[in-house]
DNA sequence: CTTGGTGTTATAATTGTTCTATAACTATGC
DNA sequence: GCATAGTTATAGAACAATTATAACACCAAG
């Protein structure tokens, strides 16, 4: 488990654990059913509290991603990205593509540079190299 | 000036305003050399402290959207959206872009989905209506 | 059924952020 | 000078993030 804390990323610690995680789930250096580091064994490796990694781990449940249960190790879920996209999901992740969008434009990137960094990037993270799936 | 609070959304007050502000700059609604309405007046018009809109003012500035000096009103910058990218600012927006694509994958969306999505949202923001330009 | 490892719950204290409130100050334009 | 800006300086309330401790509940393995 290749968890890092930036200090000067003024994210909180939980949203930077919960964003590498998915991040690893989604190159697939994390796979369905993989173990989650118990929350006291990461916590200390990464010199915070237990529950500061547990509110991540909250996140990861909520989102569907992660399995965390009483008594057993918090795993990768199964169905991670085969789900249907709900309403209201979609709908604010179209919110935030906007956002980002706009930010895009505003900072000097051309239309026609966001879709190629988009299309790059969607390439690189779903080229079954480095996805480590088979 | 159409600004509004929603009081549901959990970010900042401030926040809201920057990014309501960014897109009206964005879609046209604000062109540059505009002048924003003085901090105390948006801030009664909306029922917040004039503190709230002096930092979403700040932000604007040191985003380099508006300029804000003592004694003048605060203005929409000329150059907006016409400046080079620094190379900070570049790889910074490459995360947030990496960001947003792996939480659209893993809330399943199809790659081909985000990348029409993006580029309606693209074609929707440069298009000539709606821009005011002119 | 006990034990060890796990997540969970409960409190509380600390720190930083956001927002408000007041008041005074400084800069600009007329 | 005066009115209209933004700016600075406190201060306090409310909230969020993090830490700290301790005990609790659940599960698998022996």
């Amino acid at each position: 488990m290749l968890i890092s804390i930036d200090e000067r990323d003024p994210r909180p610690i939980y949203s930077q654990i919960v964003r590498q995680i998915k991040e690893q789930i989604q190159t697939g250096d994390l796979r369905p059913g993989d173990e989650l580091p118990p929350v006291r064994e990461l916590a200390s490796s990464l010199g915070i509290n237990l529950h500061t990694v547990r509110r991540a781990y909250q996140e990861l449940s909520s989102a569907g991603l992660a399995s965390v249960r009483s008594g057993r190790r918090a795993r990768v879920v199964r169905t991670a990205g085969s789900q249907k996209v709900s309403e209201r999901a979609r709908a604010a992740f179209i919110r935030r593509v906007r956002e980002l969008s706009i930010d895009g434009l505003l900072v000097g990137f051309t239309a026609n540079e966001l879709r190629e960094l988009v299309r790059h990037t969607l390439n690189e993270l779903t080229a079954p190299t480095g996805q480590h799936n088979q």
